[in-house]
DNA sequence: CTATGGACACAACCGTTGGTTGTGGCCGGC
DNA sequence: GCCGGCCACAACCAACGGTTGTGTCCATAG
């Protein structure tokens, strides 16, 4: 199936007739009824009766209509989406399960009429240049890494703290526990694979381990979140860490159990970051939705690594 | 653009390289190239960095991707929808302005995982032959006029009352008043084209004017409700009747006024109407939701055609 | 009843698209 | 430095999709 054929059976239902059709679409009369044809030979229902002064609708066409008017609005809105000018507004993300994920679904229930893309890149540096290069408009990160300042065109501004929370498994010697401190910690094993070094999310938890003394595993293969989700369920000795789900769906079925840590509790800082000459006019409405939803932040009780920019 | 071009972009994505792609698709390695090469050229922006163990996404590939997906999905609802046997509940309403419309609405709300149709069919006789074809699982109609009894293998009930009001331009006569008597109406014009003899709305039409001595004017071709609106507001002498608008959007920017008529309010019945044997699950949950979902009527003070059905 | 015009379907023809096979280049790993 | 995996390019070919020409049906007018 392809879009013509869909786009040609549009024409023609609201004009009403092939022929009117065939000249919206500049093809001859036998080209949009060799179309129809082969759509209805497809779906293996017939869509238009043919009558002497046109072709109208079946039961079977009404029911259709609809969904390919929702197809070709789809496919305009995919199209627009790489369009180069005037394209969606594109954002990135450190991971569909963060917090800033959750930010862009909020700003998008506030602003439904303005069209968005979610990317996720490797780590900061990726996102600086993509920003700089105009691939992408914003982006969710933590800054300013120590050695790495953000170059004199990015602008940033601080968002929010995602607290870490420990996940376990059922099995787990600390799975019972209301909270756990960061020094209860010590000594037990704390799984993140995917880790990288030289990556903004790797200094924040390398001055995580540097600071209480964890110990973080950054062992084996990174088969994404599910599989590690599995794994921590099944491994009574293994914990790890996640942000703390503020409405996203949680897990189920893995008997996973999340537990609170406390004294301090250790906050991944999310700032937002863009380009100075960026002008996007929905940059500056998600900057604005960012500012007025943003809670007022309590740092007391929380830890976060020196080289975060004051917020 | 066509939709195996997109499924080969998404079939690529997931499995990060072209190979694997075609295998899966059943093509040549080579094929897989070169759609995802007209692809990007048809867009205008690359989607995947080719390398030396497979291909993967570019940032606009990242932002495609999701849209691609969508559109596949859409694509196969709008297949199913056509898919004779396991298609989606199909439902005929008399008018997209009505009240059953609503009550679609509020039941998709409901039951957002429910897959469903709406068609608007010309009349009673028409949406029966298809109840009894299977080409609709259901109608919200009034029922039953005279000597059209129901056959025996439809079934019906009462659903709700939609309450008319008076449609006028602000240059009306009664454009000021807060709400107007069936009798003060006797004199004025109203304007209904499009009203067919023959079907059962004619027939409701036919009994309230017989009743209450009102002129129902339907000559004229019916352009569609938007253009009636439209000589509504323009025309200081015409009026015409409108179901009650319960949560539906109010068309704005016309001067329009609502007006509701008492003493009595003349409401049309809708009845739900489907086949005995019909063994559709979501007609069930359908009929179940409309009877949770019926507020206790009160037929005080209303008026409808004596052959409406008991409710 | 017939003539006419409008609208869609069918047939023949043909260019372009989209597939295959064959081959070459590039990169990473052994 | 060779080998293997993966993608791109070229040549070839079938099939799809368009056009022109023609036939059929139906509604309307004479």
């Amino acid at each position: 199936m392809d879009l013509g054929t869909v786009r040609t059976f549009v024409a023609a239902a609201d004009a009403g007739q092939f022929q009117e059709a065939a000249a919206e679409l500049a093809v001859t009369q036998q080209a949009v009824s060799k179309r129809i044809a082969a759509l209805e030979s497809n779906l293996g229902v017939r869509l238009f009766t043919r009558t002497a002064r046109g072709a109208e609708l079946t039961i079977d066409g009404q029911a259709f209509l609809p969904h390919a008017r929702e197809l070709l609005r789809v496919a305009e809105r995919a199209v627009a989406s790489v369009r180069p000018g005037r394209r969606p507004l594109r954002v990135d993300v450190i991971a569909s399960r963060s917090a800033p994920s959750g930010l862009m679904r909020g700003f998008h229930r506030a602003h439904p009429d303005i069209e968005l893309d979610v990317v996720m890149l490797f780590d900061i540096e990726t996102a600086v240049a993509a920003i700089r290069s105009g691939a992408i408009d914003a982006s969710f990160r933590a800054v300013a890494v120590p050695g790495r300042p953000l170059p004199e065109d990015i602008e940033s501004v601080w968002v929010l703290d995602e607290p870490l929370q420990l996940l376990t498994g059922p099995a787990h010697m600390l799975a019972g526990a209301r909270s756990v401190t960061l020094a209860q910690l010590a000594g037990h094993r704390i799984w993140m694979p995917g880790i990288v070094p030289g990556t903004e999310w790797a200094a924040y938890y390398d001055d995580l381990v540097a600071e209480f003394g964890l110990t973080i595993e950054a062992t084996g293969p990174n088969f994404g979140s599910d599989a590690l989700l599995d794994t921590i369920a099944d491994t009574p000795a293994l914990a790890t860490f996640m942000g703390e789900p503020t409405r996203l769906i949680w897990p189920a079925g893995h008997g996973l159990r999340r537990i609170p840590v406390t004294d301090p509790t250790p906050v991944y800082p999310h700032s937002l970051l863009w380009h100075r000459d960026n002008p996007h006019p929905a940059l500056a409405t998600l900057r604005a939705h960012l500012a007025a939803t943003a809670a007022g932040h309590d740092a007391a009780g929380t830890w976060a690594p020196g080289w975060v920019i004051p917020r």
